[in-house]
DNA sequence: TTGAAAGCGCTAACAG
DNA sequence: CTGTTAGCGCTTTCAA
């Protein structure tokens, strides 16, 4: 590319107008203090030339950008997705612009480094405030606020929305469980995760309280990743005294359930019983009795907390929790 | 919000490490001419700090900033979800990190100003180059480049994708012909917008050529969106003879035929055929025979396209079509 | 191999 | 009401 620097910048404005930078800028910054005749010529000039002050020459010098970041792990996920719209929707209504950062992939850099200097990046220079999906890491500390949503690990000194992790996984066993299934298998998610083991209690509380005892070869490990979570379900639908349900810790591990169910020739709901962790949206699966999590909601919620923060304005609680809710779509079926 | 200005910077790098800012920038832009145990020294620092570069300042100064820019009317429609998903996917495969650039809300701002005002931003600042969904505005003169998805008008100086929308509406109306409908609605789109033309040109030409005299009743002005489409295909399905199939110009077009139907108690597709431009895959609408677009693809293209372009490689053509094709699901009847 | 110094485009005192 | 000026944090000559 060609290093070109020809841009129309606030001096050509200033030039073509007859005045001085800083008038024009006091102009662009709506200062009151400018002459009308000033003002319309300034405006007229900005207008002809197409000019556009530059974000990053602004954001260096002043504080206030008027726009706020969303750092995603990827912008394909429903999960992610979801959450954006949320936010979307609160921006909307907001004197704010929404830049959403990622590198479109989770694993393109290590996890690790990744997120926290994607916060820096923006938070350092362009926003006036960010918001972290699934945040790894809780221990960001900078001077502009940031708020995290479905935090990895949960860190009440810091302003987060997640969601009942433990009360929807009760729900979606107490569902099971009413419907006589006693035999459930799970799909766990990764285990250095809030969200994962918050679930996998849910799970086990809800057997325990109705007097089931657990079956540790029911519980297969997966990472919230779809091909892995097929293969967890294989283990399971391989044992010789086969679940008659099973409970997924997220969206892609239900859909490896049915994908798996699918290559064993295994008839959902007739045969197969299943509930999933988040709402699943995708065509195929649209059956699927799932947990709510209501991600969209998170997003919207998230925006309007960092909103307040970035204003100054008193925040009622620094952890927002969305209740999730089972949604019940007909592919579960009572046992026996 | 407290101004504070506290970040961790280069000169606090420098400082503990006791060298020069000048060298710490070495460094970080991987110069080879700065002694190994200084780097490493540095290295550490930068690493204790947990220091990263200011994006803006970085980009005020540099000419290469290895993001790639998305300027969107909005997050939350699946049209520009789709696109989104694209960009992402090809940037995955890149060294490139992108950045979203949305309001929240095509009508937020007077849309005239608003996307020139983005693109302006984006690309005189933090961005290598940047992709314009569904721009409105072909005469964007900048210095970097700019690859547009869908453009409103095709301007051939302009690099950009689209779809094939003429012989995209011949083929659903072709498909309808075949089935045996002679009387065929069609919700409009914006008749300023290139896309919208061009279905109707498609669908006017079909009925020629299959020598079907042109009803003007039966083409019913829309939008694009939802609600007013829904008018439009009320008004269709109220005339004495009503039809018996109607082509959407596109999703949100089909969605309101079918909203309409439902309120007027007509059944889809036993009452109604309809098919609608654009994939839809909203849960409701799973059945709803599209012309798809493969919006996607259009993403990922205009990705690599500007990818190119920055890298100064050659391009084969300024302009691509990315072939429609009619997904048919079953929501089409025979007639007679 | 390193440091000093000059800006990138802009805003915000401070003068006038 | 308007202009002058001093940086914001960084990269990049140019010297040492």
């Amino acid at each position: 590319m060609q290093p070109k620097r020809s841009a129309i910048k606030i001096q050509d404005v200033a030039r073509e107008a007859g005045v001085s930078v800083s008038t024009v800028s006091r102009v662009l910054n709506g200062k009151v203090d400018v002459a009308k005749d000033t003002q319309d010529r300034i405006l007229t000039v900005i207008d002809e030339l197409g000019y556009s002050s530059s974000l990053a020459a602004r954001s260096m010098r002043s504080l206030r950008t008027n726009v706020i970041g969303l750092v995603m792990p990827d912008v394909e996920h429903p999960f992610s997705i979801e959450i954006m719209k949320g936010v979307n929707r609160a921006i909307t209504e907001s004197p704010f612009d929404l830049l959403v950062y990622t590198t479109g992939n989770v694993r393109k850099y290590a996890a690790a480094n990744h997120e926290r200097r994607f916060v820096a990046q923006l938070n350092n220079s362009i926003t006036d405030g960010v918001i972290i999906v699934a945040s790894a890491n809780a221990s960001i500390f900078l001077d502009k606020p940031v708020v995290s949503v479905d935090p990895h690990t949960i860190d009440p000194n810091y302003p987060s929305i997640y969601g009942t992790n433990y009360a929807g996984a009760m729900e979606a066993m107490e569902y099971l469980l009413e419907l006589g299934h006693r035999r459930i298998g799970f799909i766990a998610g990764r285990p250095e995760l809030e969200s994962a083991t918050q679930r996998l209690l849910g799970y086990k509380d809800a057997l325990k309280k109705w007097g089931v005892a657990i079956d540790e070869s029911l519980i297969a490990n997966g990472d919230f990743s779809m091909p892995v979570s097929i293969l967890a379900a294989k283990q399971i639908l391989s044992l010789l005294e086969r679940p008659s349900a099973i409970f997924a810790a997220n969206d892609q591990s239900a859909i490896g359930v049915f994908e798996a169910a699918r290559d064993m020739n295994l008839l959902i709901p007739e045969d197969l019983s299943v509930i999933g962790f988040d709402n699943i949206t995708e065509a195929n699966y649209i059956n699927l009795t799932t947990v709510d999590q209501f991600l969209s909601e998170m997003g919207s919620k998230a925006t309007r907390m960092l909103i307040k923060i970035i204003n100054d304005e008193p925040l009622e609680n620094r952890i927002h929790q969305i209740r999730t809710k089972l949604i019940v779509r007909g592919s579960c079926q009572r046992n026996n």
